[in-house]
DNA sequence: TACTTTGTGCTATTTTTTTAGCATTATCAT
DNA sequence: ATGATAATGCTAAAAAAATAGCACAAAGTA
C-alpha cells in the first residue's frame, strides 16, 4: 500500500468519480489533463500496482477500481480526520455540516436523525 | 496551487497533525519517516512554496503551516466529497457517522441537533 | 581547551514519475 | 480496396522528486 504519485492520484479520483471509464473518459474527467499516452501510462501502471483493473467495452477498455468506491472513501476520511480533526469523527462532521447545511433533503435529515438517536441510546449505557 | 507530491503531502499532514514542529518532530510524526537530509530538503522546499513558514525556538528551526488546519481541512474535506460523494456533504456525514457511532459526546450531540433544527428550518422555506 | 552532539547551508546524485511518439491492429466510410 | 480514425503495445527520453553527505556553526561537557 505504498502512496500514489500526484498524478496517479488524480487519475484514480476521476476513476471514482467516473466509477469506470475509458482513457478518453479519464481525460475528460481531470481537471488538469494530461495527455493521452501519459493517461494511458498511468492507467496501466495503476493496473500493475493492483489499483485498477480492465475490461472492454465497444472496442475500447474500460477502467475501474479493485476497491470499492465506498471502502475508499472511508479510508479517504479516515485519514483526513485523523490528520485535521485529531482522530474525531464529530469534529468532522460538525466542519462539514457547519459548512453550509444548504442541500440537505428531507430524507437525509430524517437519516441523521435517526443515527443520533442510536447515538443517544449508546451514550446511555 | 500545484499539487504536493507525495512527501510534500505526508510532510504537511504530519505538520497539521503537529501544529508545528521541528525536523525531528517532523520524522516522528512520519509512519513512514524519509531521512534527516531529506525532510529537511522537503520543509526548505515546501517553505519556498509558500506553504510553510519556520521560526526559531530553542536553537531549532520550527515549521508551521501558512494555511490554518482548518481551512486546509476544509479543502481536504471538499475534494473527497467531490470524489467520492458527488459533491454531496450530506451523503459524507452519513457515511462518517454510519461507520461507528461511538465516543460522540453529549455536546456534540446537541452540536449536532442544532445543525440539523437549522437544517429543518431552511427546508420549510 | 578539546570533544561530542545537534543543528543548518549547500550541492550532487540517484530514483521515480511523467511524458512523447512510433508501430500495429481494427473499424468504418468512401 | 483505400484511406482515415481511434484504439492499444511498447520503448526511450525528459522532467521532477527524493535522498545522501560534506562543510560549517553553536552549545554543552569533560
Amino acid at each position: 500500500m505504498t502512496p500514489l504519485s500526484k498524478r496517479e492520484t488524480q487519475i484514480m479520483e476521476a476513476i471514482y468519480k467516473l466509477g469506470s471509464g475509458s482513457v478518453a473518459d479519464v481525460i475528460d474527467a481531470m481537471s488538469n489533463p494530461a495527455g493521452y499516452s501519459a493517461v494511458r501510462a498511468q492507467l496501466r501502471i495503476l493496473e500493475e500496482k493492483g489499483h485498477l483493473k480492465h475490461g472492454e467495452k465497444d472496442g475500447k477498455y474500460v477502467y475501474f477500481p479493485v476497491q470499492p468506491k465506498q471502502e475508499a472513501a472511508r479510508g479517504m476520511m479516515r485519514r483526513v480526520v485523523d490528520s485535521f480533526f485529531g482522530g474525531s469523527r464529530s469534529a468532522a462532521v460538525l466542519s462539514l455540516l457547519g459548512d453550509s447545511r444548504e442541500q440537505l433533503t428531507e430524507s437525509e435529515i430524517a437519516e441523521l436523525e435517526q443515527l443520533i438517536e442510536q447515538a443517544k441510546q449508546e451514550q446511555k449505557r
